[in-house]
DNA sequence: CGTTGACTATACAAATCTGTCTAGGTAACG
DNA sequence: CGTTACCTAGACAGATTTGTATAGTCAACG
Protein backbone atom coordinates (compact mmCIF):
# COMPACT_ATOMS: atom_id res chain seq x y z
CA UNK A 1 0.00 0.00 0.00
CA UNK A 2 1.81 2.89 -1.43
CA UNK A 3 2.22 6.03 1.01
CA UNK A 4 0.52 9.24 -0.17
CA UNK A 5 1.59 12.08 2.38
CA UNK A 6 -0.30 15.41 1.06
CA UNK A 7 2.14 17.97 1.29
CA UNK A 8 5.79 18.15 2.71
CA UNK A 9 6.08 20.01 6.33
CA UNK A 10 9.83 20.51 5.94
CA UNK A 11 10.14 23.27 3.29
CA UNK A 12 13.77 23.82 5.40
CA UNK A 13 17.05 22.44 4.54
CA UNK A 14 19.26 20.46 6.84
CA UNK A 15 22.04 21.28 9.13
CA UNK A 16 20.99 25.07 9.58
CA UNK A 17 17.72 25.50 12.44
CA UNK A 18 14.77 25.47 10.39
CA UNK A 19 14.45 21.84 9.86
CA UNK A 20 15.17 20.23 13.16
CA UNK A 21 13.30 23.33 14.60
CA UNK A 22 10.13 21.87 12.77
CA UNK A 23 9.59 18.56 13.77
CA UNK A 24 10.52 19.72 17.41
CA UNK A 25 8.45 22.66 17.82
CA UNK A 26 5.57 20.45 16.56
CA UNK A 27 6.00 17.75 19.30
CA UNK A 28 6.57 20.00 22.31
CA UNK A 29 3.56 22.14 21.02
CA UNK A 30 1.60 18.60 21.21
CA UNK A 31 2.81 17.83 24.30
CA UNK A 32 2.17 21.47 26.15
CA UNK A 33 -1.81 21.14 24.77
CA UNK A 34 -2.21 17.66 26.17
CA UNK A 35 -0.09 17.45 29.08
CA UNK A 36 -1.56 21.04 30.00
CA UNK A 37 -4.95 19.54 29.70
CA UNK A 38 -4.89 15.80 31.17
CA UNK A 39 -2.06 15.76 33.02
CA UNK A 40 1.73 14.30 32.29
CA UNK A 41 0.76 10.60 33.70
CA UNK A 42 -2.83 10.25 31.75
CA UNK A 43 -0.84 11.66 28.29
CA UNK A 44 0.82 8.77 26.36
CA UNK A 45 3.34 8.88 23.67
CA UNK A 46 1.42 7.52 21.10
CA UNK A 47 -1.20 9.99 21.66
CA UNK A 48 1.49 12.79 20.69
CA UNK A 49 3.24 11.63 18.31
CA UNK A 50 -0.58 11.41 16.91
CA UNK A 51 -1.70 14.65 17.47
CA UNK A 52 1.87 16.17 16.37
CA UNK A 53 2.24 14.68 14.04
CA UNK A 54 5.21 13.30 13.76
CA UNK A 55 7.06 9.45 13.66
CA UNK A 56 8.08 7.73 16.58
CA UNK A 57 11.60 7.72 16.05
CA UNK A 58 11.43 11.29 15.47
CA UNK A 59 10.52 11.71 19.14
CA UNK A 60 13.11 9.76 20.43
CA UNK A 61 15.46 11.57 18.51
CA UNK A 62 14.73 15.00 19.81
CA UNK A 63 13.74 13.75 23.60
CA UNK A 64 15.69 10.79 25.12
CA UNK A 65 13.32 10.31 26.78
CA UNK A 66 8.97 10.85 28.16
CA UNK A 67 10.73 12.45 31.54
CA UNK A 68 12.60 14.36 29.05
CA UNK A 69 9.73 15.72 27.32
CA UNK A 70 7.93 16.46 30.62
CA UNK A 71 10.83 18.18 31.74
CA UNK A 72 10.74 20.69 28.45
CA UNK A 73 6.81 20.78 28.38
CA UNK A 74 7.58 22.34 32.31
CA UNK A 75 9.95 24.53 31.39
CA UNK A 76 7.65 26.06 28.40
CA UNK A 77 4.63 26.25 30.71
CA UNK A 78 7.66 28.37 33.13
CA UNK A 79 8.20 30.82 30.32
CA UNK A 80 5.09 30.86 28.75
CA UNK A 81 2.18 30.80 31.84
CA UNK A 82 4.65 32.07 34.54
CA UNK A 83 6.68 34.43 33.12
CA UNK A 84 5.23 35.62 30.01
CA UNK A 85 1.58 35.85 31.33
CA UNK A 86 1.21 35.96 35.15
CA UNK A 87 4.13 38.03 35.59
CA UNK A 88 4.08 40.02 32.83
CA UNK A 89 0.53 40.62 33.19
CA UNK A 90 0.51 41.24 36.68
CA UNK A 91 3.15 43.98 36.75
CA UNK A 92 1.31 45.33 33.02
CA UNK A 93 -1.89 45.61 35.29
CA UNK A 94 -0.47 47.02 38.74
CA UNK A 95 -0.45 50.76 39.01
CA UNK A 96 2.64 50.48 41.29
CA UNK A 97 4.45 47.78 42.35
CA UNK A 98 2.82 48.22 45.86
CA UNK A 99 -0.26 46.22 44.15
CA UNK A 100 1.10 43.22 42.50
CA UNK A 101 0.61 40.87 45.33
CA UNK A 102 -2.97 41.69 44.83
CA UNK A 103 -2.94 41.65 41.11
CA UNK A 104 -1.66 38.45 41.07
CA UNK A 105 -5.16 36.96 42.37
CA UNK A 106 -7.14 39.05 39.71
CA UNK A 107 -5.42 37.37 37.22
CA UNK A 108 -5.70 33.70 39.00
CA UNK A 109 -9.52 34.55 39.11
CA UNK A 110 -9.31 35.41 35.41
CA UNK A 111 -7.49 31.62 34.93
CA UNK A 112 -9.51 29.73 36.95
CA UNK A 113 -12.93 31.38 34.41
CA UNK A 114 -11.31 30.13 31.31
CA UNK A 115 -13.29 27.11 29.81
CA UNK A 116 -9.90 25.27 29.35
CA UNK A 117 -8.75 25.10 33.16
CA UNK A 118 -7.32 22.45 33.69
CA UNK A 119 -5.29 22.74 37.11
CA UNK A 120 -1.45 23.69 37.45
CA UNK A 121 1.03 21.30 35.79
CA UNK A 122 3.31 22.21 38.45
CA UNK A 123 1.66 21.25 41.49
CA UNK A 124 -0.31 18.29 39.70
CA UNK A 125 3.32 17.12 38.52
CA UNK A 126 5.06 17.24 41.54
CA UNK A 127 1.92 15.53 43.94
CA UNK A 128 1.77 12.65 40.53
CA UNK A 129 5.71 12.23 41.62
CA UNK A 130 5.46 11.76 45.08
CA UNK A 131 7.10 8.40 45.01
CA UNK A 132 10.97 8.02 44.30
CA UNK A 133 11.26 7.03 41.10
CA UNK A 134 10.67 9.72 38.74
CA UNK A 135 13.03 12.08 40.91
CA UNK A 136 13.89 14.08 37.60
CA UNK A 137 10.29 15.06 36.72
CA UNK A 138 9.78 15.63 40.07
CA UNK A 139 12.83 18.11 41.21
CA UNK A 140 11.91 20.06 37.70
CA UNK A 141 8.46 20.41 39.07
CA UNK A 142 9.84 21.80 42.16
CA UNK A 143 11.90 24.12 41.19
CA UNK A 144 9.58 25.59 38.75
CA UNK A 145 7.19 26.15 41.70
CA UNK A 146 10.49 27.61 43.26
CA UNK A 147 10.14 30.32 40.78
CA UNK A 148 6.85 31.42 41.43
CA UNK A 149 7.21 31.83 44.84
CA UNK A 150 10.23 34.14 44.06
CA UNK A 151 8.29 35.95 42.29
CA UNK A 152 5.83 36.45 44.94
CA UNK A 153 8.41 36.97 47.14
CA UNK A 154 9.47 40.16 45.37
CA UNK A 155 5.65 41.14 45.20
CA UNK A 156 6.04 40.98 48.84
CA UNK A 157 9.04 42.71 49.41
CA UNK A 158 7.53 45.83 47.10
CA UNK A 159 4.34 45.76 48.94
CA UNK A 160 6.49 46.82 51.57
CA UNK A 161 6.10 43.51 53.70
CA UNK A 162 8.75 43.60 56.88
CA UNK A 163 9.50 39.76 55.92
CA UNK A 164 9.22 39.02 52.57
CA UNK A 165 10.44 36.15 52.40
CA UNK A 166 7.46 34.57 54.68
CA UNK A 167 4.57 36.84 53.23
CA UNK A 168 5.72 35.37 49.56
CA UNK A 169 5.42 31.82 51.37
CA UNK A 170 2.61 32.61 53.13
CA UNK A 171 0.80 34.01 49.55
CA UNK A 172 2.23 30.93 47.64
CA UNK A 173 0.64 28.87 49.95
CA UNK A 174 -3.01 30.84 49.72
CA UNK A 175 -2.67 30.81 45.95
CA UNK A 176 -2.02 26.98 45.55
CA UNK A 177 -4.87 26.60 48.03
CA UNK A 178 -7.06 28.50 45.72
CA UNK A 179 -5.84 26.47 42.60
CA UNK A 180 -6.64 23.30 44.16
CA UNK A 181 -9.82 24.66 45.09
CA UNK A 182 -10.57 25.83 41.81
CA UNK A 183 -9.46 22.09 40.46
CA UNK A 184 -12.60 21.08 42.72
CA UNK A 185 -14.69 23.95 40.78
CA UNK A 186 -14.67 26.46 43.24
CA UNK A 187 -14.63 29.22 40.45
CA UNK A 188 -14.70 31.62 43.39
CA UNK A 189 -11.56 30.87 44.78
CA UNK A 190 -9.46 33.67 44.19
CA UNK A 191 -11.11 36.61 45.00
CA UNK A 192 -11.55 34.51 48.43
CA UNK A 193 -7.55 34.19 48.48
CA UNK A 194 -7.69 37.59 47.35
CA UNK A 195 -9.43 38.76 50.61
CA UNK A 196 -7.18 36.66 52.79
CA UNK A 197 -3.86 38.71 51.06
CA UNK A 198 -5.41 42.29 51.66
CA UNK A 199 -5.67 41.39 54.94
CA UNK A 200 -1.76 39.88 54.90
CA UNK A 201 -0.44 42.87 53.50
CA UNK A 202 -2.43 45.82 55.54
CA UNK A 203 -0.80 44.13 58.15
CA UNK A 204 2.78 44.84 56.89
CA UNK A 205 3.76 41.43 56.73
CA UNK B 1 -32.49 -23.20 46.87
CA UNK B 2 -30.83 -22.42 49.93
CA UNK B 3 -31.54 -18.97 51.36
CA UNK B 4 -30.12 -17.56 54.04
CA UNK B 5 -28.93 -14.75 52.73
CA UNK B 6 -29.32 -12.15 55.94
CA UNK B 7 -26.80 -13.39 57.85
CA UNK B 8 -23.34 -11.87 57.94
CA UNK B 9 -21.18 -13.88 55.03
CA UNK B 10 -17.53 -13.89 56.65
CA UNK B 11 -16.94 -16.23 58.93
CA UNK B 12 -13.62 -16.70 60.57
CA UNK B 13 -10.88 -18.68 59.66
CA UNK B 14 -10.41 -21.94 61.00
CA UNK B 15 -10.50 -22.62 64.40
CA UNK B 16 -7.13 -24.53 64.72
CA UNK B 17 -5.25 -21.49 63.81
CA UNK B 18 -6.84 -19.00 66.05
CA UNK B 19 -8.69 -15.48 64.99
CA UNK B 20 -7.00 -14.55 61.60
CA UNK B 21 -8.56 -11.91 60.30
CA UNK B 22 -10.74 -12.15 57.45
CA UNK B 23 -9.82 -10.99 53.65
CA UNK B 24 -11.65 -7.93 53.18
CA UNK B 25 -10.40 -6.58 56.06
CA UNK B 26 -6.90 -7.67 55.15
CA UNK B 27 -7.38 -6.48 51.75
CA UNK B 28 -8.80 -3.09 53.16
CA UNK B 29 -5.66 -2.41 55.20
CA UNK B 30 -3.34 -3.31 52.77
CA UNK B 31 -4.70 -1.19 50.35
CA UNK B 32 -5.32 1.81 52.93
CA UNK B 33 -1.24 1.56 53.80
CA UNK B 34 -0.13 1.49 50.29
CA UNK B 35 -2.88 3.37 48.76
CA UNK B 36 -2.11 6.13 51.15
CA UNK B 37 1.86 5.94 51.13
CA UNK B 38 2.31 5.85 47.06
CA UNK B 39 -1.49 7.16 45.69
CA UNK B 40 -4.22 5.11 44.43
CA UNK B 41 -2.62 5.42 40.87
CA UNK B 42 0.83 3.95 41.69
CA UNK B 43 -0.33 0.90 43.38
CA UNK B 44 -1.72 -1.97 41.66
CA UNK B 45 -4.18 -4.35 42.47
CA UNK B 46 -1.02 -6.99 42.40
CA UNK B 47 0.86 -5.30 44.74
CA UNK B 48 -2.06 -4.86 47.10
CA UNK B 49 -2.86 -8.76 47.10
CA UNK B 50 0.53 -9.32 48.20
CA UNK B 51 0.89 -7.06 51.03
CA UNK B 52 -2.52 -8.66 52.15
CA UNK B 53 -1.92 -11.36 51.26
CA UNK B 54 -4.95 -12.32 49.28
CA UNK B 55 -5.65 -14.30 46.21
CA UNK B 56 -6.65 -12.37 43.32
CA UNK B 57 -10.27 -13.61 42.87
CA UNK B 58 -11.05 -12.96 46.69
CA UNK B 59 -10.16 -9.32 46.19
CA UNK B 60 -12.91 -9.21 43.23
CA UNK B 61 -15.25 -10.98 45.12
CA UNK B 62 -15.33 -8.38 47.44
CA UNK B 63 -14.45 -5.11 45.93
CA UNK B 64 -16.03 -5.04 41.94
CA UNK B 65 -13.50 -3.18 40.89
CA UNK B 66 -10.33 -1.44 41.80
CA UNK B 67 -12.80 1.47 42.06
CA UNK B 68 -14.26 0.41 44.60
CA UNK B 69 -11.49 -0.66 46.64
CA UNK B 70 -10.26 3.20 46.15
CA UNK B 71 -13.67 4.46 47.08
CA UNK B 72 -13.33 2.00 50.14
CA UNK B 73 -10.05 3.28 50.38
CA UNK B 74 -11.19 7.06 51.19
CA UNK B 75 -14.01 6.46 53.43
CA UNK B 76 -11.92 4.59 55.55
CA UNK B 77 -9.47 7.34 55.34
CA UNK B 78 -12.03 9.67 56.14
CA UNK B 79 -13.17 7.45 59.34
CA UNK B 80 -9.50 7.62 60.37
CA UNK B 81 -7.55 10.32 59.93
CA UNK B 82 -10.48 13.30 59.07
CA UNK B 83 -13.21 11.92 61.94
CA UNK B 84 -11.15 9.71 64.29
CA UNK B 85 -7.84 11.85 64.14
CA UNK B 86 -7.77 15.40 62.90
CA UNK B 87 -11.42 16.44 64.34
CA UNK B 88 -11.38 14.39 67.56
CA UNK B 89 -8.11 15.28 68.19
CA UNK B 90 -8.95 19.05 67.51
CA UNK B 91 -11.62 19.03 70.24
CA UNK B 92 -10.06 17.36 72.30
CA UNK B 93 -6.87 19.61 72.68
CA UNK B 94 -8.78 23.00 72.09
CA UNK B 95 -9.64 24.65 75.42
CA UNK B 96 -12.29 25.74 74.17
CA UNK B 97 -14.88 25.85 71.07
CA UNK B 98 -13.33 29.16 70.03
CA UNK B 99 -10.12 27.58 69.65
CA UNK B 100 -10.43 24.97 67.40
CA UNK B 101 -9.84 26.95 63.65
CA UNK B 102 -6.31 27.68 65.24
CA UNK B 103 -5.64 24.48 66.66
CA UNK B 104 -6.30 22.41 63.25
CA UNK B 105 -3.14 23.55 62.34
CA UNK B 106 -1.08 22.12 65.28
CA UNK B 107 -2.03 19.42 64.20
CA UNK B 108 -1.28 19.65 60.48
CA UNK B 109 2.15 20.17 61.79
CA UNK B 110 2.40 17.96 63.55
CA UNK B 111 1.14 15.40 60.59
CA UNK B 112 3.70 17.16 58.16
CA UNK B 113 6.74 15.97 60.59
CA UNK B 114 5.34 12.20 60.98
CA UNK B 115 8.26 10.26 58.53
CA UNK B 116 5.81 8.62 56.67
CA UNK B 117 3.58 12.07 55.62
CA UNK B 118 3.11 11.12 51.80
CA UNK B 119 0.24 14.48 51.55
CA UNK B 120 -3.42 14.21 51.44
CA UNK B 121 -4.75 11.18 49.74
CA UNK B 122 -8.03 13.14 48.93
CA UNK B 123 -6.78 16.16 47.49
CA UNK B 124 -3.62 13.64 45.19
CA UNK B 125 -6.85 11.62 44.00
CA UNK B 126 -8.87 14.43 43.18
CA UNK B 127 -6.23 16.39 40.89
CA UNK B 128 -5.12 12.94 39.57
CA UNK B 129 -8.84 12.20 38.24
CA UNK B 130 -9.15 15.89 36.88
CA UNK B 131 -10.42 14.47 33.00
CA UNK B 132 -13.25 12.84 32.95
CA UNK B 133 -12.96 9.20 33.27
CA UNK B 134 -12.87 8.31 36.61
CA UNK B 135 -15.46 10.39 37.98
CA UNK B 136 -16.61 7.38 40.65
CA UNK B 137 -13.68 8.38 42.44
CA UNK B 138 -13.54 11.94 41.78
CA UNK B 139 -16.78 12.47 42.96
CA UNK B 140 -16.09 10.09 46.31
CA UNK B 141 -12.99 12.70 46.59
CA UNK B 142 -14.95 15.57 46.22
CA UNK B 143 -17.12 14.60 48.69
CA UNK B 144 -14.65 13.66 51.41
CA UNK B 145 -13.40 17.16 51.10
CA UNK B 146 -16.25 18.81 51.28
CA UNK B 147 -16.73 17.10 54.91
CA UNK B 148 -13.01 18.97 55.71
CA UNK B 149 -14.73 22.01 54.59
CA UNK B 150 -18.23 20.98 56.57
CA UNK B 151 -15.74 20.92 59.96
CA UNK B 152 -13.50 24.24 59.35
CA UNK B 153 -17.13 25.75 58.92
CA UNK B 154 -18.59 24.75 62.12
CA UNK B 155 -15.07 25.48 63.54
CA UNK B 156 -15.04 29.33 62.52
CA UNK B 157 -18.68 29.69 63.29
CA UNK B 158 -17.64 28.19 66.71
CA UNK B 159 -15.01 31.36 66.53
CA UNK B 160 -17.11 33.85 66.52
CA UNK B 161 -17.00 34.28 62.61
CA UNK B 162 -19.31 36.97 61.02
CA UNK B 163 -19.33 34.28 58.16
CA UNK B 164 -18.91 30.96 58.75
CA UNK B 165 -19.08 29.57 55.45
CA UNK B 166 -16.82 31.92 54.00
CA UNK B 167 -14.07 31.78 56.88
CA UNK B 168 -14.20 28.30 56.04
CA UNK B 169 -13.66 27.87 53.04
CA UNK B 170 -10.97 30.41 53.71
CA UNK B 171 -9.27 28.30 56.11
CA UNK B 172 -9.75 25.18 53.41
CA UNK B 173 -7.71 26.49 51.41
CA UNK B 174 -4.92 27.57 53.66
CA UNK B 175 -4.88 23.85 54.95
CA UNK B 176 -4.84 22.64 51.27
CA UNK B 177 -2.41 25.04 50.46
CA UNK B 178 0.18 24.01 53.31
CA UNK B 179 -0.66 20.61 52.72
CA UNK B 180 0.95 20.98 48.96
CA UNK B 181 3.63 22.64 50.23
CA UNK B 182 4.32 20.06 52.69
CA UNK B 183 4.31 17.93 50.30
CA UNK B 184 6.85 19.79 48.36
CA UNK B 185 8.67 19.56 51.41
CA UNK B 186 8.72 22.26 53.39
CA UNK B 187 7.35 21.26 57.26
CA UNK B 188 6.86 24.65 58.32
CA UNK B 189 4.19 24.87 55.96
CA UNK B 190 1.80 24.42 58.79
CA UNK B 191 3.13 27.26 61.32
CA UNK B 192 3.23 29.82 58.55
CA UNK B 193 -0.61 28.79 57.62
CA UNK B 194 -1.24 28.89 61.37
CA UNK B 195 -0.46 32.36 61.36
CA UNK B 196 -3.13 33.15 58.61
CA UNK B 197 -5.60 31.71 60.38
CA UNK B 198 -5.15 33.79 63.41
CA UNK B 199 -5.23 37.08 61.37
CA UNK B 200 -8.11 35.78 59.77
CA UNK B 201 -10.20 34.94 62.95
CA UNK B 202 -9.06 38.15 65.11
CA UNK B 203 -10.84 39.74 62.35
CA UNK B 204 -14.08 37.89 62.95
CA UNK B 205 -14.12 36.27 59.82
C1' DC C 1 -20.53 -38.20 54.30
C1' DG C 2 -21.63 -34.70 51.28
C1' DT C 3 -22.79 -30.10 50.31
C1' DT C 4 -21.64 -25.35 50.66
C1' DG C 5 -19.00 -21.27 50.59
C1' DA C 6 -14.89 -18.79 51.14
C1' DC C 7 -10.46 -18.90 49.86
C1' DT C 8 -5.88 -20.03 47.13
C1' DA C 9 -2.92 -20.29 43.19
C1' DT C 10 -2.06 -19.42 38.72
C1' DA C 11 -2.83 -19.00 33.89
C1' DC C 12 -4.71 -16.06 30.79
C1' DA C 13 -7.04 -12.15 28.08
C1' DA C 14 -6.83 -7.66 26.45
C1' DA C 15 -5.36 -3.39 26.82
C1' DT C 16 -2.15 -0.35 27.93
C1' DC C 17 2.71 1.78 28.44
C1' DT C 18 7.78 3.25 26.94
C1' DG C 19 11.30 2.59 23.96
C1' DT C 20 13.86 0.16 19.90
C1' DC C 21 14.30 -1.39 15.40
C1' DT C 22 13.76 -1.97 10.43
C1' DA C 23 13.18 -0.05 6.11
C1' DG C 24 12.67 3.45 3.40
C1' DG C 25 11.55 8.37 1.59
C1' DT C 26 12.78 13.35 0.65
C1' DA C 27 15.38 17.56 0.27
C1' DA C 28 19.62 20.25 0.27
C1' DC C 29 24.35 20.41 -0.94
C1' DG C 30 28.98 19.32 -2.72
C1' DC D 1 24.97 11.81 -8.95
C1' DG D 2 25.91 10.68 -4.28
C1' DT D 3 26.22 11.84 0.43
C1' DT D 4 24.02 13.16 4.47
C1' DA D 5 20.62 14.67 7.73
C1' DC D 6 16.07 14.52 8.85
C1' DC D 7 12.04 12.46 8.52
C1' DT D 8 7.99 8.64 8.08
C1' DA D 9 5.34 4.37 8.98
C1' DG D 10 4.89 0.71 11.62
C1' DA D 11 6.35 -3.72 13.60
C1' DC D 12 8.09 -5.27 17.69
C1' DA D 13 9.96 -6.10 22.49
C1' DG D 14 9.18 -6.18 27.18
C1' DA D 15 6.97 -4.63 30.92
C1' DT D 16 3.07 -3.12 32.86
C1' DT D 17 -2.14 -2.76 33.98
C1' DT D 18 -7.15 -4.55 35.29
C1' DG D 19 -10.01 -8.18 35.32
C1' DT D 20 -11.63 -13.23 34.21
C1' DA D 21 -11.30 -18.17 34.19
C1' DT D 22 -9.86 -22.64 35.81
C1' DA D 23 -9.00 -25.87 39.21
C1' DG D 24 -8.47 -27.17 43.62
C1' DT D 25 -8.13 -26.70 49.05
C1' DC D 26 -10.06 -26.28 53.47
C1' DA D 27 -13.41 -25.83 57.22
C1' DA D 28 -18.10 -25.72 58.83
C1' DC D 29 -22.47 -27.80 59.13
C1' DG D 30 -26.65 -30.62 58.49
Amino acid sequence: MPVETSAPRWRHGRAGEGARENARTRILEAAYALFSRHGVHAVGIDRIIAEAPVAKATLYHHFASKQDLVCAFLELRERRWTLDWLQAETERRARDERERALVVFDLLEQWFRRPDFEGCPFINTMLETSDGSDHVVRRAAIRHLDVVRGILERYARQAGAANPADLGGQLQMLMMGAIVSASRGEVGAARQARGVAELLIARGG
